[in-house]
DNA sequence: CGTTTTAGTTCTACGATACTT
DNA sequence: CAAGTATCGTAGAACTAAAAC
C-alpha cells in the first residue's frame, strides 16, 4: 500500500463534512502509534488491548473525527451487522416510538438498521429484494400485520406487535388480550354493562383485540350486551364507527376502542350528539400514544411500551444471528391500564 | 483465489433465503463463461459488452438469483451511492407517500436510501453521525422543517417541503403561497368574507402558510376579517383550534386549515356544535392526503404531489453528486386546489 | 498497413475483519 | 500486543486482442 498517495487523493477529492473526511483506521493507527489491528480491537470493544493504548486509540479517533466505515465492517465481518426493517402504512405516533426504540437498541449493539417501507407500490417481495442487497442477517417487521411473513423460516425474523404461528418466527408483542380485558374489567367495575367495541378492521391485531373483547364480555356474563362496530386504523374510521353507534336505538354506556385515534374521534362524534364524556359515555383507548394525553378529554387507555418492544426485538435478532439459544420464541409484555378522565360510572341505566 | 473453497464455506454456513444465498459476481461470471469484470460492466449497464454476452450474463444472474452486494458496490465505487434521509415526528399519510416516492426514485437511479429518524432522543447531530458510517454522499431532509440544517454546505443537501435560505441547500417544495391563495380565492369567490385560519404552529412550513393566508386576505381587502387560531400538526390540535373558533362571538363562515388532519378534526367539532359542513361553514384542507378522501364530508383541499417531490429531491442529489450543473437551486411545484364537498356558498351573512 | 474502436480480461483499491506468526 | 496478510464483493483503470476503417 501507499498510504501517502491514498491520503493525497482523499484530500483532493473530498469535500468533507466534519473536519476531515475519509478518515480510516490507518490514520487513527498512525496517530495513536499502534497497529491497525489494535484500532480494530479497540473500536469493536473486543478484549486484547491495554487500558493505556485503548485510551490513546480512542483519543486519536476522536481527534480525527473517525467513525468506522459500516460498509467495510459489514463486508469484512462474518455477519453483515445489518438488520432489515419492514414497516408499512400503519404509521402513527405509536409506530414512530417503536422505530425510536429499534434504532436505539440497534446502535447500542453495533448493528445497522435498513428501512424498507411497504407501500401501495412496494410489496413485501420488493422490499425484501431491496434489503437483500445489504445481505441483511435478520429482519424485523413492524407492520402491516401478516399471518404468514414472506421470509418466515428463511432468515431470523421477528414480528413486533402481533402473534404469528410459525415455529421460526420470533414474536415480541404486548398482551393485547389482557390489555383489552383490563379495559373491559375497568368499565364493568365502574358499573357498565352495555359496552361496545369499535374494532380495527381485518388485520391480525384488530382481530385479536376484537376476540379479546368478546371473551371479556362473556367472562362477565355480558355476551348479550356485546356489540362490535367496524372501524379501522385511523380517526376517520373512528368517526364512521362512532356515528353508527349513535344511530343505534340502544346507545352503549361504555366503549372500548381499537386504538387511541379511534377513541378520540369517537369522543368528538359523541360530543356532536350532545353526549358528554365520561358523563354520557365512558371511552377507553389503546396504545397510550401522544394522542391519549393531548385529547381534550384525557383518555383512559391501555399502555404499550414501544421502546421495550423495539429493544427486545433487536436483541432477539442479535441473539439469533449469534446462534445463541433463545428460550421462548414469543415474548409477551404486559399491558397496563392508565386511567384518566374519559371513564366514569354510568349515569343512565341501560334499557 | 480459490473459488472452490469459498463456495464450500458459503454452502455450509449460509441458511439462505432465495434458492441460494451468497451468490457473487464470480458465480455469475463462471456460469456465463466470462470474466468477473464483464459481469460488472453488464450489471452497471456500462458500455463495452456485446449484446450476446450481455444477454448471457443477465440470464446467468437471473438463474442464480444474483443481486449485487450494495456494501461492496458502495465501498469500491468512488461514490458511496448512499443517500441519507432524515425524517421526524411529523408523520402523516403525506410524509409516507413522500417516502414512497423517494425510494422509487432512488432505486431507479441505483442509489440506496438510509433512513435516520429524528426523535426526542435522537437529534440532528446523532442522526448525522449514524449516517456518516455509511459515507453517504448526499442528504435529504423531510422534517422537521429547520431553517438552518446542521449539514448545510458540508454535503449535497436537499430539503423537501419548505424553503431554506442557504446558497448550498437544494429545495424541492410545493408553492404553498399559491396553494393557500387558491384556497382563500375559492372561498372568496363563493362569497365568503369571514374566513379564519387554523395554523400549524411554529414550524417554518406553518409560518409560510399562515403568512400566505394573511397576504391573501389582504389582497382581497379582507384584512379586518382575518383571524388566525393556533393549531398544530395533528388532529388533536385541530380539535382545540376549532373549539376556540366556536367559542368566539363571531363565527367564521369559512376556514382554511393548515392540513387535512386539522380540517377533518375541525369538521367533527363543528358538527358537535350543530354546525354542518358545508352549510354552516366551509372548510378547506391541505395536502390531499388519504384523510381528505376518507373524511365523512369529502374535503376540498390543496393537493401536493408527494411522488414528484420525492423523485425530484433524489434526482437533484444524484445530479449534485455527479458534479453536474443544476440550474435553479429551488424547485417549486404548483399546488392544485381539489374542490370536493366541504365548501359551498355561505348561507349566513356575517355580522 | 497503421490507427482507432470495440470487446474482453487482469489486477489493484476500497476499509474494514480475522487469522497467523 | 504488534505486524503482516488473506478475505469480503465489487468498481474501475490499465491492458490486450481482435476487428474496423
Amino acid at each position: 500500500m501507499q498510504p501517502g498517495k491514498s491520503r493525497e487523493v482523499a484530500v483532493l477529492t473530498e469535500e468533507s463534512f466534519g473536519s476531515r473526511q475519509r478518515v480510516t483506521m490507518d490514520d487513527v493507527a498512525r496517530r495513536a502509534g499502534v497497529s491497525r489491528a489494535l484500532v480494530s480491537i479497540v473500536m469493536r470493544e473486543a478484549p486484547g488491548a491495554s487500558e493505556e493504548k485503548r485510551r490513546r486509540v480512542l483519543e486519536a479517533a476522536t481527534e480525527l473525527g473517525y467513525r468506522p466505515d459500516v460498509r467495510a465492517q459489514s463486508l469484512a465481518g462474518q455477519r453483515s451487522r445489518v438488520i432489515g426493517v419492514m414497516f408499512g402504512v400503519t404509521v402513527g405516533a405509536f409506530h414512530f416510538e417503536l422505530l425510536d426504540g429499534l434504532f436505539a437498541a440497534a446502535e447500542s449493539h453495533g448493528h445497522n438498521l435498513i428501512i424498507s417501507p411497504l407501500t401501495k407500490s412496494r410489496d413485501e417481495d420488493t422490499a425484501a429484494r431491496s434489503l437483500q442487497g445489504f445481505r441483511f442477517d435478520a429482519l424485523i417487521m413492524l407492520s402491516p400485520p401478516t399471518s404468514h411473513p414472506l421470509l418466515a423460516g428463511r432468515i431470523p425474523l421477528a414480528v413486533v406487535g402481533w402473534h404469528v404461528d410459525h415455529p421460526r418466527v420470533d414474536v415480541v408483542r404486548t398482551d393485547d388480550e389482557k390489555g383489552i380485558h383490563a379495559a373491559v374489567d375497568h368499565l364493568v367495575t365502574l358499573g357498565h354493562r352495555d359496552i361496545a367495541h369499535i374494532d380495527g378492521g381485518d388485520t391480525v391485531i384488530a382481530t385479536a383485540r376484537r376476540d379479546a373483547y368478546l371473551a371479556a364480555m362473556e367472562r362477565h356474563g355480558l355476551t348479550s350486551w356485546a356489540r362490535v362496530v367496524t372501524g379501522g386504523q385511523s380517526q376517520v374510521d373512528g368517526l364512521v364507527g362512532a356515528r353508527r353507534l349513535c344511530a343505534a336505538d340502544r346507545r352503549p354506556t361504555g366503549l372500548v376502542a381499537y386504538n387511541d385515534d379511534i377513541a378520540v374521534a369517537a369522543i368528538g362524534v359523541f360530543a356532536q350528539h350532545g353526549i358528554a364524556v365520561p358523563e354520557g359515555i365512558s371511552v377507553v383507548g389503546y396504545d397510550d400514544s401522544s394522542m391519549a394525553q393531548l385529547s381534550p378529554v384525557p383518555l383512559t387507555t391501555v399502555a404499550q411500551r414501544p421502546d421495550e418492544l423495539g429493544r427486545l426485538a433487536v436483541e432477539r435478532m442479535v441473539t439469533r444471528v449469534e446462534q445463541r439459544r433463545i428460550v421462548d420464541r414469543e415474548i409477551v409484555l404486559s399491558a397496563e391500564l392508565r386511567v384518566r378522565a374519559s371513564t366514569a360510572q354510568p349515569t343512565r341505566t341501560p334499557a
